[in-house]
DNA sequence: TAAGTGTACTACTCCATATAGTACACTTGA
DNA sequence: TCAAGTGTACTATATGGAGTAGTACACTTA
């Protein structure tokens, strides 16, 4: 389900936080659904499972997951939303982004049709 | 000139290279002009040598600027055309986090706007 | 010739990331 | 009841990037 780069610059828990966030906007995985157990996940992924349970801890902060001691953890109710809610924030970051490119010469137009290709993709 | 944020995530010696690169897509300093010595720089951002020798080293890497030995540095003739074609290389980056705000539910028109306002800012 | 320049080192600190191992409390199902 | 599986919480260690500190050398210019 996941995919991890161990070699990519973005650090693994934050690409199995965006990774489960992701799944979850895509509806892999429904709110009240279980998530892999911190054990499971670590074998599976081949990761130390210090570092996915520092990925869970910070889901849990985002309202993302919660756990339950002995039980697991689980997608928690509303979570679409809340992701959803926390994802518009990267609306600041594609317009940083898009005056880095007016700066370097690049059209509105060629913005917009960038925009509009990414809408016709299906998603992925 | 630079502004630099000592505390920001982003690296040092990586906002003196955008910063400068900027500069020089602003116009602020021109091909052929004299960008301030390591030295000089070192004690106006009080920031380490190696730091900004480091910014440099990078800087003529990619054509930015020119160093020469016992005279300084200068903003090297054709850099403002290869720093346009290099920051076209956003454009991907840009697609990356309008595919994510798309899958959060932003409309098209949405995204749309936000070039739009981009576009009406003045250069800052 | 002195001052200023780029360049090239070594050594060190600091911090984020990740790994390794252990331990404990809890829940669940056989 | 109890074993297996779960979350949780530690300590210790290793690694690499980033940055600092200091020194040295060759070059250019006024």
């Amino acid at each position: 389900m996941l995919v991890i780069d161990k070699y990519s610059s973005k650090p693994i828990y934050e690409q199995i936080i965006e990774g489960t966030e992701k799944n979850i906007l895509l509806g892999l995985m429904r709110e009240g659904d279980a998530v892999p157990s911190v054990r499971e996940l670590s074998v599976t992924l081949q990761i130390n499972p210090n570092t996915i349970q520092k990925s869970y801890i910070e889901l849990e902060r985002r309202g993302s997951i919660c756990s339950v001691q002995g039980r697991g953890s689980f997608v928690r109710e509303g979570a679409v939303e809340a992701i959803k809610k926390r994802e518009r924030q990267k609306l600041e970051e594609l317009k940083e982004t898009a005056r880095s490119l007016k700066l370097a010469g690049v059209s509105q137009e060629e913005l917009s049709d960038a925009i509009d290709e990414v809408f016709k993709e299906g998603n992925i």
